[in-house]
RNA sequence: GGAGGUUUAGCUCAGUUGGGAGAGCAUCUGCCUUACAAGCAGAGGGUCGGGGGUUCGAGUCCCUCAACCUCCACCA
C-alpha cells in the first residue's frame, strides 16, 4: 500500500496519470462480453487550441462515459476533429499574409500544403489538451473530417444526394462574403442592428414629367435595378403603371410595374427592384422574366455598370452617388435608420447578397422524414432538457435549402465535373475517364456537411463496418444549443436518410461558457479563459468538478475563480479524509472485510451511503450532474467526514477487536464507494486515492460503480439521530454558557414528563470518548434542560446556572413550538386538506403536530418549574 | 416580427412529479480538537420580479405586466 502526501498537490496527482491509462488501454472499446455504449465528440475545429468551452462539453461527455464504463458497458468514447473549412482558411491565409505570402499566388496546391501542416500543429495542441481533461477517449479510432474514409463518405453522400435529386445547382441569391470571396448558408450570417440610412430619391417619370419617390437603403445596387414596383390598388401610382421611371443613378428608364408584393405603408410604397442583390427583388425578377445584372464584383468593388464608379468600393461609391445625385436635385432626404444588417460570422464582412451559381440541399424531404420520426417515442431523439425538442422541430418545419458550396479551397472539393465544350454537368465518384475533356468544380463543400456525417462517417459508413453494426446509433450527443441547429439537425436528417436510423438516442444541451461578469467570451473582450492555465492552477479534477456541479443542462454558466477554489477545497477535503481513513486502517485489506459486528454508528454509515448510492445513480441517469455531485458532497462531507470520521475515532480504538475491524471495513467500503461515485467528475484524484488503498481492481477507471450494500441494519438510525441532537445541544450549552469547547459536562436524556433515563452503554460509551459528556441517570443541583426531538436533554449547569437565560430560551423555543403547533392545526382543520390531500401528507401532517405538542408540553413543563 | 430563456439570501446559483425556502462564497461569534485553519463548531440574512387565477395548499401549474438575455426572420 502506498502512502498519500501530506497535502493535496494537485500538479502531483495528475502528472502522468493520463499516459498510464492510454498504455494500459483502458479507453480503447471492442470488449464484446459487454453492452456496447458510445459518445462521439463534438469534432472541435483545427483552427486553435481548445477553450474553456470545450472543457465544459468535454467533461459532461467524459462523466457520461466514465459513468457507462464502470457500470459495465464496452464504452467508445470516439475523438476527432473538423477541418472547419472557412474557419481555417481565414487562420491560414492570415499566417501566410503575416509571412509576406498571398493565397492567389501561392496557388491550391501550395495553399493546401500550408493548411495540412497548421492541422497538424493543432491537432497536436488538441491532443495534448484533451489528455490535461483527462477525456477517457479511444485513440485507435481518431478520424478527421479531412481522412481518407471521411472523404469517401462525403463524396457518396453528395453523389446520393445528387442522383436521388436532393442536391441540385442552381443560381440563386446568397450570402456573399467579399473578404472571404465565398458563399455562405443562411445561419453563417450574424443579423446585427446597424446605424443605417434610408435615402429617398425622385425618379423622374418619362411619360409624365411628374416626380416617383423611391427609397432604398442600399442606393449602389441602383446600377443593377431593372424596374419600380408599387401595389396594384395603390391609388397614388396607378396612373404610372406601365410608365417608365429614370434610374437617376445612371439616367436609365426603368418600368414601372404592379405587384402585391408591395407594402403599401412602407417607405414611398414604390420600390426598386434589384434582382441580382436582393433576395425579394430575385423573385420579382424571376417572376417578370427581367434580366439580373450584376453590378458588384466578388470583392465588394463596383464593376464597369456603376460608370464612374467602377473599382470603386460598395460603400465609397454608395457616398459618392449619393452626392451626385444630390447635387443633381433628385435626393430628397436621408432618414437616419437601425435596421439589421447581416454580417459574415467568420470575416465580420457586411454580407452582399450576390445572384450566383451554387449548390444546394433541397431540405423539405429531409426535414419531414426526421419530423416524423420525432412522432416515434421508440425512435425520437430525447433532448436534455426537453425544450431543446421546441427548439428542434420549430427550425425543421421552417427550414429553406441549403447552400452547401463555399469558394474556398480548404475542404471537400465538390465531386462535380463540367465538360469543357458542351457544359454538360458530370457527378461522381471518380473524375470522369476523358477527364481532359472535363473541368472540376473548384469549390468545397461547407464545412457542415462534413460534420453532418460524423457518428456514423467516423464509425466506417459507406462501409458495413464492425464498428458501424456495434455502436451505431450512438447513445448519447453532448452539445451546445449555438450548434443546434448548424450541427444536430443536420446530423439527424443525414444520419436517418443514410443509415435508417437517428443517429442518437439521447441530446444533452448545455450552454455557453461566460465571464464572471456574465458576458460571453470573446477575442475582442480579451476574457477568455485558457483551460491550461486554469488546469495548471486548479488541476483538471478541481475544474470538471467546478464545471459539472455549478450548471443545469440547457444554461449558461459563469467562470469563477473563487466556485474552482471551492472545488478543490472539497477535493482537498477528500484527500484528508483519505489520509485519515489509511492512518487507521494500518495493514488492514480487503481480505479483513468484516461488518458482522458493525456498531450502530457503523451501520448509521452505510444506510445514509445506501441512500446517497440510489440517489446518486439515479441522478446520473437522467445527466443530472449538479444534483449527483451535490448529493455526494453533502454525504461525503457532512455524513462522513463531519460526523462519521468523529464518531468512529471510538470504535477505532475499542478493546474489541470485532469492533475495530467493523469500523475498519466500514471506513474502507464508504470511502471506496465516495471514490468510485466521484471518479467520473474528477478521474485523476480518485484515481491516485483508490491506488493508495486497499483496492481490488487494478485501476478505478475500469472498477464496478457501486450497488446499494446489502444487509445494513437501518434500525438504530434514530438512536444515532438522537445522540447527534444530544450533541449538538451539548455545544450550544457550552456556547450559551462560555464554556470552552472541550468542557467536561454530565448529563442525561429524559423522557417527555422529564424522567431521567438509564443510559444506553454504547451511546454513553461514544457521547465520553466523543463529546466528554458523562451520561448519568441522576443529576443533582441546577440543570439545564434541552428539548431534542424524542424528549429532553439535561445537562447538569451547577453554579453555571442563569435562571433567566433558561427562561428566555425555553420562552422562545415555546414561541416557536406554538407557531407551528397554530400552523398544522390549521391545516388539519381545514376539511379541504384532510378530505383531498394524499392520506400520506396527512398522516405526516398528525405526526408533526404530535411530535410538536410533545416538545411543547415539555417546554411548558420546564418554564412553570423555572417560574 | 416570431420562438425561447432568466428574474429565489449581500454575490453566484440549486430547488426532480405542487405539500413547512437550500448550497457555496461573503458577514458575525467561538475554536491551532493529534485527517484537514484551503479546516472545525455555531449565528444572522429571503413578502422566491409585480399583479391576477387554478387548488385544501403555488418558488413550482395557468394568465398578465416589467426588466434583462438568446436564437430565428428578406420588409425596400
Amino acid at each position: 500500500m502506498k502512502e498519500l502526501e501530506k497535502k493535496y498537490d494537485h500538479h502531483k496527482v495528475e502528472d502522468g496519470m493520463y499516459k498510464n491509462w492510454l498504455e494500459k488501454g483502458y479507453f480503447t472499446a471492442g470488449d464484446m462480453s459487454k453492452k456496447p455504449y458510445c459518445v462521439v465528440i463534438p469534432p472541435p475545429n483545427v483552427t486553435g487550441k481548445l477553450h474553456i468551452g470545450h472543457a465544459w462539453d468535454n467533461t459532461l461527455q467524459d462523466i457520461i462515459v466514465r459513468y457507462k464504463r464502470m457500470e459495465g458497458y464496452d464504452t467508445l468514447y470516439l475523438p476527432g476533429m473538423d477541418h472547419a473549412a472557412i474557419a481555417t482558411e481565414a487562420k491560414v491565409v492570415e499566417r501566410l499574409k503575416d509571412q509576406g505570402i498571398n493565397k492567389y499566388e501561392l496557388g491550391r496546391e501550395g495553399f493546401l500544403k500550408a493548411a495540412w501542416q497548421w492541422k497538424e500543429e493543432y491537432a497536436e495542441h488538441i491532443r495534448e489538451q484533451w489528455g490535461y481533461l483527462g477525456n477517457s477517449l479511444d485513440y485507435t479510432r481518431e478520424r478527421f473530417t479531412l481522412d481518407e474514409g471521411l472523404n469517401e463518405a462525403v463524396t457518396e453522400v453528395f453523389v446520393k444526394l445528387y442522383e436521388e435529386g436532393l442536391i441540385y445547382r442552381g443560381e440563386r441569391i446568397i450570402n456573399w462574403d467579399p473578404v472571404a470571396k465565398t458563399a455562405l448558408s443562411n445561419i453563417e450570417v450574424v443579423h446585427k442592428d446597424t446605424e443605417g440610412g434610408m435615402y429617398y430619391f425622385n425618379y423622374k417619370v418619362q411619360e409624365t414629367g411628374e416626380n416617383l419617390a423611391v427609397a432604398t437603403t442600399r442606393p449602389e445596387t441602383m446600377f443593377g435595378d431593372v424596374c419600380v414596383v408599387v401595389h396594384p390598388d395603390d391609388e397614388r401610382f396607378k396612373h404610372l403603371i406601365g410608365k417608365h421611371a429614370v434610374n437617376p443613378a445612371n439616367g436609365e428608364p426603368l418600368i414601372i410595374i404592379a405587384d402585391t408584393y408591395i407594402d403599401i405603408e412602407f417607405g414611398t410604397g414604390a420600390m426598386k427592384c434589384t434582382p441580382a442583390h436582393d433576395p425579394n427583388d430575385f423573385l420579382i425578377g424571376k417572376k417578370y422574366g427581367f434580366p439580373m445584372p450584376v453590378c458588384i464584383n466578388p470583392d465588394g468593388t463596383m464593376n464597369e455598370l456603376a460608370g464612374e464608379f467602377n473599382g470603386l468600393d460598395r460603400f465609397e461609391c454608395r457616398k459618392r452617388l449619393v452626392e451626385r445625385i444630390d447635387k443633381e436635385g433628385g435626393l430628397i432626404k436621408i432618414e437616419k435608420i437601425v435596421h439589421p444588417v447581416g454580417h459574415s460570422e467568420r470575416t465580420d464582412a457586411i454580407v452582399e447578397p450576390y445572384l450566383s451559381k451554387q449548390w444546394f440541399v433541397n431540405m423539405k424531404p429531409l426535414a419531414e422524414a426526421i419530423i416524423e420520426e420525432q412522432k416515434k417515442e421508440d425512435a425520437k431523439i430525447h433532448f436534455y432538457p426537453e425544450r431543446f425538442e421546441h427548439q428542434y422541430l420549430q427550425w425543421l418545419e421552417n427550414i429553406e435549402d441549403w447552400c452547401i458550396s463555399r469558394q474556398l479551397w480548404w475542404g471537400h472539393r465538390i465531386p462535380a465535373w463540367y465538360h469543357k465544350e458542351t457544359g454538360e454537368i458530370y457527378v461522381g465518384r471518380k473524375a470522369p475517364e476523358d477527364i481532359e475533356n472535363w473541368t472540376q468544380d473548384e469549390d468545397v463543400l461547407d464545412t457542415w456537411f462534413s460534420s453532418a456525417l460524423w457518428p456514423f462517417s467516423t464509425l466506417g459508413w459507406p462501409h458495413e463496418t464492425a464498428d458501424l453494426e456495434r455502436y451505431y446509433p450512438t447513445d448519447c450527443m453532448v452539445t451546445g444549443y449555438d450548434i443546434l441547429t448548424f450541427w444536430v439537425v443536420r446530423m439527424a436528417f443525414q444520419g436517418k436518410h443514410f443509415t435508417g436510423k437517428l443517429p442518437f438516442r439521447d441530446v444533452l444541451i448545455h450552454g455557453l461558457v461566460r465571464d464572471e461578469q456574465g458576458r460571453k467570451m470573446s477575442k475582442s473582450l480579451g476574457n477568455g479563459v485558457d483551460p491550461i492555465e486554469e488546469i495548471d492552477k486548479y488541476g483538471a479534477d478541481a475544474l470538471r468538478l467546478f464545471l459539472s456541479t455549478n450548471s443545469t443542462p440547457g444554461q449558461d454558466i459563469r467562470y469563477i475563480p473563487k466556485k474552482v477554489d471551492a472545488s478543490w477545497n472539497f477535493l482537498n477535503k477528500i484527500w484528508n479524509a483519505s489520509r485519515f481513513v489509511m492512518m487507521n486502517l494500518g495493514d488492514f485489506g480487503w481480505e479483513d472485510f468484516d461488518l458482522s459486528h458493525a456498531s450502530f454508528v457503523d451501520s448509521w454509515v452505510l444506510a445514509k451511503l445506501n441512500e446517497t448510492i440510489a440517489e446518486v445513480r439515479k441522478d446520473m441517469d437522467r445527466y443530472e450532474f449538479g444534483m449527483a455531485a451535490a448529493k455526494l458532497n453533502d454525504f461525503a462531507w457532512d455524513t462522513f467526514c463531519d460526523w462519521y470520521l468523529e464518531l468512529v475515532k471510538a470504535n477505532l480504538q475499542d478493546e474489541d477487536p470485532e469492533v475495530r475491524k467493523a469500523a475498519k471495513s466500514t471506513l474502507l467500503i464508504a470511502l471506496t464507494d465516495i471514490l468510485k461515485m466521484l471518479h467520473p467528475f474528477c478521474p485523476f484524484i480518485t484515481e491516485s486515492i483508490y491506488q493508495a488503498l486497499p483496492h481490488t481492481e487494478e485501476s478505478i477507471v475500469i472498477a464496478s460503480y457501486p450497488e446499494e450494500i446489502e444487509g445494513v441494519d437501518s434500525s438504530e438510525e434514530d438512536v444515532v439521530e438522537q445522540m447527534i441532537a444530544a450533541i449538538k445541544t451539548a455545544r450550544q450549552v457550552r456556547l450559551d454558557y462560555d464554556l470552552k469547547p472541550g468542557a467536561e459536562l454530565t448529563a442525561a436524556f429524559a423522557d417527555a414528563n422529564g424522567n431521567l433515563l438509564t443510559p444506553d452503554p454504547k451511546i454513553a460509551n461514544m457521547l465520553k470518548r466523543f463529546a466528554k459528556i458523562n451520561l448519568t441517570n441522576s443529576l443533582e443541583g441546577e440543570t439545564v434542560h434541552r428539548p431534542i426531538p424524542a424528549g429532553l436533554f439535561v445537562v447538569a449547569a451547577d453554579s453555571l446556572f442563569n435562571k433567566e437565560e433558561e427562561i428566555a430560551k425555553l420562552t422562545k423555543e415555546a414561541e416557536k413550538l406554538a407557531f407551528e403547533i397554530q400552523r398544522s392545526e390549521k391545516m388539519l382543520g381545514n376539511p379541504g386538506f384532510v378530505n383531498k390531500a394524499p392520506a400520506a401528507k396527512v398522516e405526516e401532517e398528525r405526526v408533526k403536530l404530535e411530535k410538536n405538542k410533545l416538545q411543547a408540553k415539555i417546554v411548558a413543563d420546564r418554564l412553570s418549574a423555572l417560574q
